[in-house]
DNA sequence: AGTGTTATGGTTCGATCGTATCAACGGGCT
DNA sequence: AGCCCGTTGATACGATCGAACCATAACACT
């Protein structure tokens, strides 16, 4: 028990518990005895680390946002380096798709404190933030496609990316119910990029465009 | 009291009672007691009609989806009548997003519900069944468009369908979370609908087109 | 070396939970 | 008329909840 514990990873380490607990069965079964004993700590460490309840729930929401923040861009980063703007946006929707344990855990405990953020303005706000910037990144990386003749100029970015947005929303849900399989989301996500970039194939450098430009796009 | 009461009357009492505290407040705050109270009834007869709480969840659930089941259909034949196809996809669309206290009180109690479909095999039945049929549903009728010469007929309706459906259900998230108006999905779904439809304007019949054709489907 | 603050564990308290039990009312049936 | 069962109310019980309190080990600082 040594006086300098390293404070973030203690946080972590009981968010993470609370993370487990409420995307496996919801927020009512994020108690404080349960919370503890998934991560393993004393009640008492609990409280003193999040106060009370409503504490516990918002820091926890806080530290997952900002991995969420972090990865965001770690992953916009790492597609910038491909050299078309189809491969960023690619990147950008696929962080929304429960691809791996991190991002469905993550995207579960949204859902699970979805009804929360209503009537909850503390936990609302946190929500809210990313939202209208995903927006604005998506349709500015359209119209920088569209510089650079990938994407047909006579379209609006912006209605462009709210629908590539909410689709893959709408996607995130069937995955995460069973409905629709991980890959089976990432080909209708192309599909839909397919109708937006033209000329430029997936993500994979070199990938041949096949056929005419016509008959990728779909219309 | 009376010996003869009317049981479904008062079964849809109190799962109304459940759709209004799990819409406001999440599954944690259905008890007992509440349900009873929100209901103006006794806890003893909330255990008559639903046995114990999980009881109370599913078949209030089940109750959710016969009205949501009985109200699509209405719509449907509503939207039906109109004469194009693209009006029937619309009055399907927009059955899904939040328009009115029913469906966004609806679409509330399933986002409350939802990490226990993951869980609860019964609970998860009740919630998988709609989806698939309608996009067989939409599916269906974007075929029916191509038939009458009001969608492409080089597109396949299937993803089509997956996608505008999709697209929706995320519309649906951002509108209950206050990022979007009603108003604003509505004319995003239009707009995905532009690309689909060629040729026919809105579901209000006789409404002119509006410039070539070209203009309309944004591509 | 002693002292004070930080970090942690254990325990208790009143409230509320789901559930079960006891009690009583009231109309349909013989 | 009288019994009886469907229907409703009130209450009790054990478990668990969030929160608070007390105790103490261990390091930092002087």
């Amino acid at each position: 028990m040594p006086r300098q514990a390293d404070h973030d990873q203690r946080r972590r380490q009981i968010a993470e518990a609370v993370w487990r607990l409420a995307s496996r069965s919801g927020l009512e079964d994020v108690t404080l005895r349960q919370v503890a004993a998934e991560a393993g700590v004393s009640v008492r460490l609990v409280q003193y680390y999040f106060g009370n309840r409503d504490g516990l729930l918002l820091t926890s929401l806080e530290i997952l946002n900002a991995d969420a923040e972090r990865r965001a861009k770690e992953r916009v980063e790492a597609a910038e380096e491909a050299p078309t703007s189809r491969g960023t946006v690619r990147g950008v929707l696929l962080e929304l798709l429960p691809l791996d344990e991190e991002r469905r855990t993550r995207q579960l405990v949204y859902v699970a404190y979805f009804v929360r953020f209503l009537n909850d303005e503390k936990l609302g706000a946190v929500a809210r933030d990313a939202p209208p910037e995903l927006e604005r990144l998506v349709a500015g990386l359209i119209a920088w496609g569209q510089e650079r003749g990938e994407v047909p100029a006579d379209l609006d970015p912006r209605p462009e990316a709210e629908l590539l947005l909410a689709a893959t929303d709408g996607l995130q849900t069937s995955v995460l119910l069973g409905q629709r399989t991980p890959e089976e989301a990432v080909a209708l996500v192309d599909h839909q990029l397919n109708r937006l970039f033209v000329g430029v194939g997936y993500d994979r450098p070199g990938h041949p465009p096949g056929g005419r430009a016509g008959d990728v796009t779909a219309r």
